[in-house]
DNA sequence: TCTATAATTCGATTATATTCGAACTATAGA
DNA sequence: TCTATAGTTCGAATATAATCGAATTATAGA
């Protein structure tokens, strides 16, 4: 059962961060999982759009090291890397989330 | 003495905020205008870049409702809108500005 | 009114992102 | 071994952003 790569939290930048929550999809993707308070696999979102183009925004909170992907079976289960981000940058995507729910 | 406008606060998206902390020349903009406490002009940020470029990032800034720009003479006084930032996303702009500190 | 200074705007170039259909990969289960 | 399912990858089109020199605007001061 191959599993996907993540960057470590030491490669984690901020700029990177900051960009994957500049997108409405993606924050909308963020705030869903924060919520959820399980892993979510790509299908439960839902958000709409074509799988491709979901792929594509998973691949970048990936790569943000803002989601972590675990692959059970034929599905892919998504969780935000919460205490990890808070822990190196803290109050950054926790202060984000809030302001989410806000609006 | 003719002023540029600005976004009134309530017009100020989380994801435009977002977008304009991506760059690393804004973020360093940003950085430095938190740090020195007092209004500064383009000038002296000085981040070695082309005029035209510095202007651009300021623009984006300002569209994000991120800066306040005061035309003051022939200069371009810049501030932090730290204070409304704050109020309309607790924490947001304060996590990031200490996580650049600390880098 | 002339000149210097500070910064914006314009315009063209290049780079990066988004979008999404189609093809592909990997696994589970019949 | 076949089929269905979940998601990724590919590739091409379109959109958005960054860069920066040159021209422009606005003001201060001589």
């Amino acid at each position: 059962m191959r599993q996907i790569k993540h960057p470590s939290i030491d490669q984690v930048e901020l700029t990177d961060i900051m960009y994957a929550l500049s997108e409405p999809t993606r924050l909308e993707i963020v705030g869903r999982l924060a919520n959820a308070g399980r892993k979510l696999t790509c299908g439960e979102l839902d958000l709409n759009r074509p799988k491709s183009s979901m792929s594509h925004h998973f691949k970048i909170l990936r790569a943000a090291g803002l989601v972590e992907t675990l692959i059970e079976g034929t599905e892919h289960m998504n969780a935000l890397r919460i205490a990890e981000i808070e822990q190196k940058f803290p109050g950054v995507l926790q202060s984000v989330l809030t302001a989410l729910n806000k609006s």
